[in-house]
DNA sequence: CGATCGCAGCGACTTTGGTCACTCGCGCAA
DNA sequence: TTGCGCGAGTGACCAAAGTCGCTGCGATCG
């Protein structure tokens, strides 16, 4: 038990939304904590339902997402250890804006709102923290509201292939290669689309010869002509 | 100078931030604002530039929106007297995510940065206020989303003259009559599209007895039909 | 009074996105 | 081994969105 709670404690410092606190006031803090286990495929909490408090990650990822009656699944954010989700409906009292679900086995930290709440009337840096937070949530959804508005798939599979071409890329004497991190279902729905597209588009660029693909397996073979694409308007 | 002060602080009285605060508390603030004014389609700012200070809106309307390089627009939001503008990259430090127009003559009430985090850092109650206004403008970002990606314009056009016929429509003997508030390019870009789009649906909804258009003039005459249109997927 | 300008209507066309219906190949368990 | 399920590739087809180019109307300004 004890272990747990100093557990919680380290994770607890390492979020963005609290660093900067004295262990003294994160052990307080991580004495109000629940912790809540989350398997693969399992939903933290349904768009519509009442909010009653601050998830913090504390190992595993989360997708957060809008569902539409037709089945289609738009993501807004994946969320990983140290992040928080759900920030906002803990302080405008509103039902939760979306869904999340587990997408890889997750440790929650669970904060209740009226302890949070009373949290932040204590430390108000920590209220400014939280405001700095959303801040960037918000940019999040202006981007994605940005790609949604004024760009193509093709554009947004390229974006996302780039992306990932700097973050997990390695250079080899083919190309930078990397492995797509999800099946084509999941990018389509990251992308605000379905599987066809993404097999199209992919094979578009092949034959384009800006890249190989094999399965998940992707070669870029000419970065630079994939940079041009999105600047020009084809 | 004196009546300047006062008016102003009969402004922040009844902004939604700031609202159950001491009169001498709106004063203190008062005294560290500045008033500028803006005239019709004069930028309060553009994305991108670093952000000073909060916005109060006394008078008119601000439009906030994004501009694609083809020279598309989304608006993001349509601003009234009495709410705030850009209340997130005062905290995040970052450059605003996207533009401000006056679309009608304006009073702004601007209190630099420094000032309304100090004034936050006292009065941890003001925090709470603005994360709840925040939290109001993520949910309506995840709505634009919900809209870009579920819906088709003539979905999107359909809700929006539902809206309009309830807030500003009048029963008459032939339907709901209602003026646009725009011009068709205006509320094109609303809807994230194209004038000739409006123009095209609101032809097609007149052909199938759903309502009459005369120019800006609308007279809905089924306003069941136009609902169900929303819930069936046609 | 005509010239000009902004807004709106509208038809023809292209592009993009999405659906359907299939096939293939791989891995895994019965 | 066989059968099944799942992810992926793909072609045919369709609907929605967007583009282009023109017409026409009404207000405003020389």
């Amino acid at each position: 038990m004890t272990a747990e709670r100093i557990d919680l404690a380290a994770v607890l410092e390492k979020t963005a939304l609290l660093s900067g606190l004295t262990p003294g006031e994160l052990h307080l803090l991580a004495a109000r904590t629940v912790r809540k286990r989350f398997s693969t495929g399992q939903l933290l909490f349904s768009e519509g339902e009442p909010c009653h408090g601050l998830h913090i990650i504390a190992s595993g990822k989360v997708r957060i997402f809008k569902t539409s009656l037709s089945g289609r699944e738009q993501v807004l954010a994946v969320n990983t250890p140290g992040e928080s989700v759900a920030e906002l409906p803990v302080f405008d009292g509103g039902p939760f804006p979306a869904s999340a679900v587990a997408i890889e086995d997750a440790e929650i930290a669970f904060i209740s709102r009226r302890d949070f709440q009373a949290y932040c009337m204590e430390h108000p840096e920590v209220a400014l923290k939280v405001l700095a937070t959303v801040g960037g949530r918000l940019r999040r959804l202006v981007g994605i509201i940005e790609e949604l508005s004024f760009t193509t798939i093709r554009q947004r599979l390229i974006t996302a292939l780039l992306r990932l071409a700097e973050s997990e890329g390695k250079q080899t004497e083919r190309g930078i290669e990397f492995q797509l991190p999800a099946s084509h279902q999941e990018l389509a729905n990251q992308l605000g689309t379905v599987r066809e597209l993404i097999s199209r588009n992919l094979m578009r660029l092949q034959a384009e010869g800006l890249l190989d693909v094999d399965a998940r397996q992707i070669v870029v073979t000419d970065i630079k002509g994939l940079r041009a694409l999105l600047t020009a308007t084809p």
